[in-house]
DNA sequence: TTCCAGGAGGGGG
DNA sequence: CCCCCTCATGGA
């Protein structure tokens, strides 16, 4: 049996896609732990050694083995988008190891990864995300998919559909655990449809953090994730609790965020974004009390 | 019991 | 512009 085997010869980051998993040889550059745990992403799952994560209706596992991380997938290609497979790692730690306050973050989350993920489902996890610890929102939004989704795996449901959740009122996003960002989420979703949210890919960040903050439930914090997290922009420093904590016990503490976070962008630029996933996950790995 | 979580909306000054 | 309060909910 003949199978399609690509090879990616990109110097750096080492994988191969098959017809039915990516094997990912930089074992240094992406490490699944990192990646799912750091806090950018709500829809996976660790049972056992593997990783199970499921963004929009995709899935895969992610299994170790010694000379590489074996993705299994029915859609390969999803996920080299996905696990931003074609981005430099490699270059990206190596200019930011030029500041100090980066030393040990990215020794502890070295294999971290910015996830391209879905604009709408982003935007729906992060307005739940207000708040909250990751525990919970996690369970909001895994509540919402087994009630409004498709199934993939046992215990396992697609994130819903635009046209199911518009079927919502504001009570059943109550009774999903969402509390007061149930009229959040009623509203947002009649002030914007997946398709605009698309289209807005084309303005500049400032342009399009205006934009993001007028939609309900959407402050500073929560555009910033979503210009990280979906839209990839690097020039953008998400500051919540944990940002907040690091920065004031690394640099002159000051209470207003909005501060903070121009000071951050200022000082790390277009890899601010970067930066941001690093120190979030170290930060909270070593002060969190819960979980 | 009180405090906290990947904050945002709204009112008053 | 700024400061202040409130908003569900579950875990520690």
């Amino acid at each position: 049996m003949y199978n399609e085997i690509i090879m990616c010869y990109n110097i750096v980051m080492k994988y191969i896609i098959e017809k039915d998993c990516i094997k990912v040889y930089s074992k240094d550059d992406f490490c699944p732990k990192h990646i799912l745990e750091c806090g950018q992403v709500f829809c996976y799952k660790k049972e056992g050694d593997v990783y199970k994560v499921y963004p929009e209706d995709n899935y895969a596992e992610i299994e170790e083995f010694d000379d590489f991380y074996m993705i299994k997938t029915s859609n390969p290609h999803y996920f080299v988008d996905f696990f931003d497979l074609n981005n430099d790692y490699t270059q990206i730690k190596k200019s930011l190891s030029e500041y100090k306050i980066m030393a040990n973050p990215l020794k502890f989350g070295h294999g971290i990864r910015i996830l391209n993920q879905d604009l709408f489902e982003t935007m729906i996890s992060f307005i739940i995300s207000s708040n909250n610890n990751i525990k919970r929102i996690m369970l909001i939004l895994n509540n919402l998919r087994e009630n409004l989704g498709e199934k993939i795996e046992e215990g396992i449901y697609s994130f819903p559909s635009y046209q199911k959740l518009l079927e919502c009122d504001e009570e059943f996003f109550k009774r999903m655990g969402a509390g007061y960002r149930a009229s959040y989420l009623y509203k947002v979703l009649r002030q914007i449809t997946p398709e605009e949210l698309t289209n807005l890919a084309s303005l500049s960040t400032s342009e399009l953090r205006n934009k993001l903050i007028a939609l309900s439930g959407v402050g500073p914090k929560v555009a910033d994730c979503l210009l990280l997290f979906g839209f990839h922009k690097g020039d953008v420093f998400p500051v919540d609790t944990w940002i907040h904590q690091m920065y004031n016990s690394y640099f002159n503490p000051i209470d207003n965020r909005e501060v903070i976070r121009k000071n951050l962008v200022d000082k790390f630029g277009e890899l601010s974004g970067y930066a941001q996933q690093y120190l979030f996950y170290f930060q909270r790995s070593f002060e969190q009390k819960q979980n």
